[in-house]
DNA sequence: TATTTATACCTCGTATAGCAAAGTATACGC
DNA sequence: GCGTATACTTTGCTATACGAGGTATAAATA
């Protein structure tokens, strides 16, 4: 099932974050991270994720760390600050109260 | 808790089908029941309601008929068409997906 | 009667998220 | 040497939600 795009939006940055709670990680890598953990409903494109990253870097969210790992291909390694940890529960409770919003109104019905 | 404007993105129009799933409405009426029904989660202004009815008429999901009540004033009460309950239905799927995907990210942890 | 408040609808400009697509560069297998 | 996978970067596009303003009528109140 292909999601709508828009309903992605904003709880993007939130698995980007618990992500990296779990383990700090790359840009790349995250990529294929998240797909296959979610199941592939969280499938970013690079175009997305890129440029989110940096955001939440100038945030001070989170904070990267270039390595040069195997030979010399580089790569940015990012990990949650303390202000990235606290915005991470923040953002989680956020999810739930959204949750639990939706279902007030659908009732639990099933629409099928 | 005041959400963060982009979690509600996509979610809107699933919601509002779902309440004139519920019962016919008009708008005005729209953004109190949300707002009471969702417990504020769902506080829409007017300046995204009554667009969003106007984009889902446009779709075929809704059909709005004036009626002029209690003296002269007109509304406009909008129903779902056959086509707007498969669109809900629909709709809800997606959510619970989001909601299974989000879940297997966060992983149930509190963050708190 | 005059004024305020509530009902009800409409519209424009802005901010921003996510995406596709294109580009750069290095490492590795064949 | 050549194709593929890794890894990062940037640009332009679309769509959503919101704030702020506007119009107009009915009811309440002073």
């Amino acid at each position: 099932m292909k999601l709508n795009r828009e309903l992605l939006k904003g709880t993007t940055e939130t698995v980007v974050l618990a992500a990296l709670a779990r383990q700090p990680s790359h840009g790349y890598q995250l990529v294929q991270q998240l797909k296959a953990q979610s199941e592939g409903i969280f499938a970013l494109g690079e175009g997305t994720l890129y440029p989110l990253l940096y955001k939440l870097e100038a945030k001070g969210l989170i904070r990267g760390r270039w390595e040069s790992g195997t030979g010399g291909r580089r790569k940015r390694v990012y990990s949650l600050t303390r202000k990235g940890h606290r915005c991470l529960a923040d953002r989680s409770a956020q999810w739930d109260q959204m949750v639990r919003g939706v279902a007030l109104i659908l009732g639990g019905k099933s629409y099928a």
